[in-house]
DNA sequence: TTTTTAATGTTATTAAATAAAAAGTGTTAA
DNA sequence: TTAACACTTTTTATTTAATAACATTAAAAA
């Protein structure tokens, strides 16, 4: 992500935040940056390391979770549960509503791609998912998969 | 599970082991046997700590991560990525072949339903994941539910 | 300004996973 | 039988991940 994009983002992700009545603080716009430049999710001792890094005064990882916990309560960060790592959503300047994401998740490189998997699909799924006398509650999908250079 | 169905589970565990050339050991199989019993999918501390409950040696939990990473590589038990449980293979007396599995995970009572979702929906899904870029390598899925007696 | 709510810091503890090397166990072939 | 080997388990230590409880600070509202 460029400088502009960057820019552009956050400024977006500020907007959220007042609108859904909170505040994107400095510590917590500089987490989700550090989300926003990286090319691979990243668990929250990799953030606190990255934030000490390239901060002066050190944050602790409690601190680090309780931030990333905002950030994801604003959809600005989505937690990938198979890997307990983070990465921001790629649809923050986005202005249609969200679906839930899913995750295509490279075993090489580890490089996540979020995507829009179509509603049928979805449908049909939840379907099966009653036949088996459940309820889908939250479609998130997180697929073990290769991208294209690693599948190369 | 009821002990005839255990007692039966097991023999056929232990056939399995022999034809892939490894052993199904004493400790191997009392906590594949664990996981059997269990209604909920377990830790690799839940599996430890009930060892050394129903035991009088006790087995630190590295001998249990290894055990598992067994049981689990003959297909015996499944590891959940999006909750680091375990939990016992529902199909093992089955004599036919193993698609990937896919979970049902009710968020109430932590029960979990093994299903095969049907080839057509993992055919659609994957075709997605091509269109994306991506190749789709294992679809195991775990999703998010609420069982039957939770949803009511 | 005060007060009160939200955000962050501090300290400590618990849980989860892995690493490396030693010791035990069973199998096989000389 | 026993020496050699492969496999299994134990031991000890360390690292990584997550949470708990309470103190302090900063910002917004009355």
């Amino acid at each position: 992500m460029n400088k502009q994009q960057l820019t552009k983002t956050l400024s977006k992700a500020q907007v959220m935040c007042s609108q859904s009545g909170s505040r994107l603080t400095e510590k917590r716009q500089r987490i989700l940056e550090l989300l926003l430049i990286s090319e691979i999710p990243l668990s929250a001792y990799d953030v606190t390391d990255a934030y000490n890094r390239s901060s002066e005064t050190a944050m602790p990882p409690m601190s680090v979770y309780r931030i990333l916990d905002f950030l994801e309560s604003e959809q600005l960060v989505h937690k990938l549960s198979s890997t307990n790592k983070y990465i921001a959503c790629s649809h923050i300047t986005c202005s249609h509503s969200h679906d839930v994401p899913q995750f295509l998740i490279c075993g090489e490189c580890q490089n996540v791609k979020e995507i829009a998997i179509s509603k049928n699909i979805i449908d049909e799924l939840s379907c099966q998912v009653s036949n088996a006398g459940y309820t889908l509650i939250r479609p998130q999908l997180e697929l073990d998969c290769l991208c294209q250079s690693c599948a190369a």
